[in-house]
DNA sequence: ACGTTGCGAAACTCAGACGTATCGAAATTA
DNA sequence: TAATTTCGATACGTCTGAGTTTCGCAACGT
């Protein structure tokens, strides 16, 4: 009560290592990365990998799906800088930045729950989503709409079924495209196709 | 050695029951379609909903992996009927049984394990690709060649850029699509857009 | 009739993982 | 120094589910 009294008073005894907090999140994001799903992390896998008791784990989160949600809240979603020259631009390079991700093992782990475990951990998803995928959505939803403003794009184009055709043709090519990354122009490829159509002429 | 002879010389004993075997297939694909991941389902509870002995699943398959890829293997890809009339037509025709499978939980489910637990299973996988997506791909494939070469469709089209557009798209909305099932006339929106582009005129 | 094989049910062993409790050591406050 | 709290390690009891075995019965060939 007489110095450190900043708000919150300390309580005596030994403080908690922000260290081992880390190192159990980024264990846990480690072993997601490896390829486990939701339901095949164990506490005593990601104990033995942070290098760190289980009892540390325990007394932060009361349990397996708590740890889980603040691990992937923990991944922040980095938007890459839109030039704003012109709508192609912007779109290459959110799909670039798409492109980029599916080569790292932890995102594309993260995607696959996402998009598989939804269903069955619902309030895990719910906040991961907002977190990481809403920020996307509204960005790529801004620059279509820019664009239908500036008349780069079609008056009447729905957005939403533009937001699909660009993500999802990104999505196929992560998804079923060939094993060893993605091209480096693969972006700017998808962009030019959505946007120009498979008609002749 | 007498009467019964064609082939295989049926070994003495009662014969393994049809009926069983077709119970435990389909106990697993009922669970799969209940949102059960493939490490989650166990074969206690195949065996339960199959209203089977575990004795008689371990009869026929040595371990859980056997029987989730033959379970797997029996879906088979009804693929519809292609007018020809039109590449658009046909395309409309594939997608939109796409849209319809994508109201069927089993299939839903079935889905999601193939997109998010390849890695994880890479020989159950192998054998459900084969079996189940790649006719689909192949069809979908002639459609469009089908499609350059009658000038219907951009005579410098990348096939597999236009199958990323079209299943890409699709594959989206049954993913991030509105909960209560997809619009019926989802198909010919999806094929429209993506013939089309979203480039003004 | 009789031997053989499959059947469902139940009991069993074994491994893995959960969540708790306990230990001595370390870090911090008073 | 004393009290308090966390640390990593380890042991513990419990539970779940894999895969095996046993049992009495049913279905099939000879």
């Amino acid at each position: 009560m007489t110095i450190q009294d900043s708000g919150t008073a300390r309580p005596a005894g030994r403080p908690r290592s922000e260290k081992a907090e880390k190192a159990i999140i980024d264990a846990t994001l480690d072993l997601i990365g490896e390829g486990m799903g939701v339901s095949e992390l164990t506490i005593e896998a990601i104990a033995s990998k942070a290098g760190v008791g289980k009892t540390t784990i325990y007394r932060r989160w009361s349990n397996k799906e708590d740890l889980i949600v603040d691990a992937l809240s923990t991944l922040k979603a980095p938007l890459p800088e839109l030039s704003g020259t012109s709508v192609r631009d912007d779109l290459i390079s959110l799909v670039d930045a798409m492109r980029q991700e599916s080569g790292d093992l932890r995102s594309r782990c993260v995607m696959n729950i996402a998009m598989s475990e939804a269903d069955r951990y619902p309030r895990l998803m719910e906040r991961f989503l907002k977190r990481a995928v809403e920020p996307r959505r509204e960005a790529m939803r801004a620059v279509i709409e820019l664009g239908i403003a500036t008349g780069e794009l079609r008056a009447d184009l729905d957005v939403e079924m533009g937001m699909a055709m660009i993500s999802g043709t990104m999505l196929w090519h992560t998804k079923w495209g060939p094993a060893g990354g993605l091209a480096p122009d693969l972006a700017e490829r998808v962009v030019d196709a959505v946007l120009r159509g498979m008609t002749a002429s």
